[in-house]
DNA sequence: CTCATTTAGTTTGTCACACAAACAATAATA
DNA sequence: TATTATTGTTTGTGTGACAAACTAAATGAG
C-alpha cells in the first residue's frame, strides 16, 4: 500500500512519459557537463574518441553534423586542450582526432557521473524494473534505428 | 521465437538505454521541429503558451532560463506571428505573452505530429508493455521532480 | 600519364540560442 | 518620500549549426 504522505502521482500518458523523461535525462546530461564545463555535443564528440581516433568527415556522420560544424567543435576542444589533430599517414588533406591524455581523464569522469547521477535515478525502481525499462527502451531504440544493431 | 532474419539486438546497458532512449526522442522532437521551422525551445514556448499567458519572468521560470534569453526567444517568435506581448494590465513595466492564431495552428500541428510520431515509436511494444514503459518512466520522472506533481 | 573530377577540410557569412552585466522604468517598502 | 527591488531590454561574448565558396590533395577516365 502506498504511502499516504507521498501520494502517488497520475500515470503520465504514453506519449508525455516518452517526452518528459528525455527531458530529464537530457537535462541531467546539461548539468553533468556544465560542471566541466562541458556541452552535451562535447560529451558526445569526447565519448566517441574514448574508442576511436576517426577522420573529420567520420566525426561529422557519428554526430550527424555538417563537416563545417566539426571544424569549429574540434577547434574549440584543441584550444582547450582535450583533443589533438594528428595527420593521417595515408592522406595527406586529413586528419584524425585524438583524445589528448586531459581529453580522457575529463570524459572518464563525466561519464562516471552520468553513469551514477541515472543509477540514482533508476533507483526508484526495483531490479525488475529495471531490467524491464532497459528491454522496453532497447526495443523502440533499435527498431527505431535498426544501423545501429 | 524470434524471427532468425530479423536477429534480437542485444540489450542495452541501463544507463545507455536510458541516454539513448533520450535522443532518440530528442532527435525525433527535432526532425518534427524542423519541417515547421521550430527548435525544441520553441515547441516547449509555444506547449506552454497553449494554455497560459505569463510574463517574460514566469516564462523564464518555466523554460529554466535566464531572462534575458526570453526577449530574444519572444523577439523572434513575435516576428514570425506566433506570438504577442501583451501589455499587463496590472504591471506597466510588464507584458503576458499570448499565443496567435497562427501560432495556435502550428503548434496544435506540432503536437500532432510528435503524438503520432512517437506512438509509432513505441508501436514495436504491445500494449501491455507500452503501459508498462509509461508506468516506469513516469515513476522516475516524479521522483526526479517531486514539485510536478 | 595527364586532365578532369571527387574528396577532405577550412573559411566566411549568417542565424539561433544562452548567459552575465549594466541599464531604464516602474513598483514596493521602510 | 526616499530607498530598494523587480521587470524587461540592451550590449557584449561565446557556442553551435548550416550553406556556399574555396584550397589542396587524391582518384579515375582516357
Amino acid at each position: 500500500m502506498t504511502n499516504p504522505f507521498t501520494p502517488s502521482p497520475h500515470e503520465l500518458p504514453l506519449v508525455d512519459s516518452m517526452v518528459q523523461f528525455s527531458f530529464l535525462i537530457h537535462n541531467a546530461l546539461n548539468k553533468i557537463g556544465a560542471q566541466h564545463d562541458l556541452s552535451i555535443i562535447q560529451i558526445r564528440l569526447l565519448g566517441i574518441l574514448r574508442d576511436r581516433e576517426p577522420s573529420m568527415q567520420q566525426l561529422a556522420q557519428h554526430l550527424g553534423l555538417d563537416k563545417s560544424s566539426i571544424t569549429g567543435l574540434i577547434d574549440r576542444a584543441q584550444r582547450r586542450g582535450l583533443v589533438e589533430r594528428v595527420a593521417s599517414p595515408t592522406d595527406k588533406r586529413g586528419f584524425n582526432v585524438r583524445l589528448t591524455s586531459d581529453g580522457m581523464r575529463l570524459i572518464e569522469e563525466g561519464e562516471a557521473m552520468i553513469e551514477q547521477q541515472l543509477t540514482d535515478m533508476a533507483a526508484v525502481l526495483t531490479e525488475d524494473q529495471r531490467k524491464q525499462f532497459a528491454s522496453l527502451a532497447t526495443a523502440m531504440i533499435y527498431a527505431a534505428q535498426p544501423y545501429l544493431r
